[in-house]
DNA sequence: AATACTTTGTGCCTTCGTTCACAAGCCAGG
DNA sequence: CCTGGCTTGTGAACGAAGGCACAAAGTATT
């Protein structure tokens, strides 16, 4: 119960979790709710209240007992501590087929996340405008990124350039990477990088599925937990 | 140490680092290495040996004392693990900008996934080609998942359609689903779902790099150890 | 055959995360 | 003002995951 917000030590895993909450919390907000108990929060969510509760005790929440929580307040709680008080500027390399999905999709705006720069090496690309933005050399990354503050890089280029190209980005100031290419990257311990690998995704839902296939029929207990 | 490769009780956090193992060994299978030791291996992948190792013991490998792992037996083994002795057939629904960057992905076939079949419920969009495969009508889907056998669909519909879409999809039998609609789909316990949610990523990466910003200063031991 | 060297497989301890369960605190209603 | 009913915030128990460190088990060399 410190001083406010700023706490040192946010455990990873609830740092993973409240991104979900604020989409939940947004959503209701939408919907003209104005106050929630961690137990409606947890089954939107679809975790343990007990969780959702310790989760928002570490920054410091403002629950009121008997009543729940207020959602704006909240809110604005959760992105404080996300650090999306300002938008986040994005930049996009390589505008191949995902690139170009990545710079069309119009989910990020609602949730803190601004597109302002799409970026590429092949002279045929580059020049050409895409979601009202134009295509860029990687070459102007530099620039770029000073100015307009850019904070966050999506790598979308094969995975034998993803090395290369994270170098760049990492040259340019850019110390927060979402690396869609299917290859680890080696760079410096300050640097965040987090990965997103379909194949991967995949090949454990494909683990799953033979898991039942097996244990089917060797009549075991189910475990019907339901998620009503 | 028991009988073979379908021990009962392979934990989450090792099957979902199986796949990276996977990647890693095709990837040094293809420069001609035969061998690697656990050492070498937790490096390309960026994980502590010891736990590669545990990981590798869960599915009784056959690692060599004093030597290693054979690239091509290992592979094989965690193959068979993951339940990749067949590729996985894949129906992805929803053909709007991501549907489409998800068809024209040639990086699934070489690791065991298989896109049979492409959805929506747009008659616009419905018949059209889109690499290779015609666009049929979700109405198909139980059809075309006994024909064709698919296990696992990846739903890249609008949020607002994805619980409805996610209905349908268990209805026709499937029982692994890759959501990349930002909610949370609430199905029966039997049915595997994985979230690939982007502007979660964004907001998580935003958070650490707000905590660098504000770790900056005051001189923090900057802990860097080497990825080498 | 014996010795030196390498690398696996794993027991054990530590750290992190989850869940339970309940006292503390707040509101509403009489 | 006091009582009853909810819901929060958290201590404590539990469980899962991570990592060290070393015996066991193999290869290579003489
Ligand atoms: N398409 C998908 O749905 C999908 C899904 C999962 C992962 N991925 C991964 O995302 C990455 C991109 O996939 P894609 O299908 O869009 O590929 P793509 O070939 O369509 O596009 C790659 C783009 O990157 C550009 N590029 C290449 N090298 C570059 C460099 N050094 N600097 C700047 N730009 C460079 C190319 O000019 C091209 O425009 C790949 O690593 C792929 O494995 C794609
Ligand atoms: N574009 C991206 O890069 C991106 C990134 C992250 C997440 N997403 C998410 O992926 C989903 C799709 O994004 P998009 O940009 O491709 O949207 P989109 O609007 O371009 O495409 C949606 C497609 O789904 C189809 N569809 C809608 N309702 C359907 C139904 N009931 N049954 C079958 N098909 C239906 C539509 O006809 C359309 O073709 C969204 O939930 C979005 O939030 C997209």
């Amino acid at each position: 119960m410190g001083s406010a917000t700023e706490r040192r030590g946010i455990p990873d895993a609830t740092v993973t979790r409240l991104p979900e909450y604020l989409r939940a919390l947004t959503s209701l907000a939408d919907t003209g709710v104005t106050s929630v108990s961690s137990e409606e929060l947890a089954t939107v969510v679809g975790v343990n209240s007990a969780k959702l509760r310790k989760d928002l005790s570490y920054l410091g929440s403002y629950g009121v007992r008997g009543v729940g929580y207020d959602v704006t307040h909240l809110s604005d709680q959760i992105s404080s501590a996300l650090g999306l008080t300002r938008d986040q500027a994005v930049a996009i390399i390589g505008m191949g087929n995902l690139g170009r999905a990545l710079a069309a999709y119009n989910g990020f705006a609602s949730r803190g996340v601004e597109v302002v720069a799409l970026l590429d090496h092949d002279p045929a690309v580059i020049g050409s405008r895409i979601a009202g933005l134009t295509v860029e050399p990687v070459a102007d990354l530099p620039r770029i990124t000073s100015e307009r503050e850019v904070t966050i890089a999506m790598l979308a280029t094969p995975a034998g350039s993803a090395q290369e190209v994270a170098d760049l980005v990492v040259a340019a100031g850019i110390t927060a990477i979402l690396n869609f290419a299917p290859t680890s990257l080696e760079l410096p311990a300050d640097v965040q990088v987090r990965k997103v690998d379909l194949a991967t995704e995949v090949q454990i839902l494909a683990f799953h599925a033979q898991q039942s296939r097996l244990g089917g029929l060797p009549a075991e207990p189910v475990l019907t937990e339901a998620v009503q």
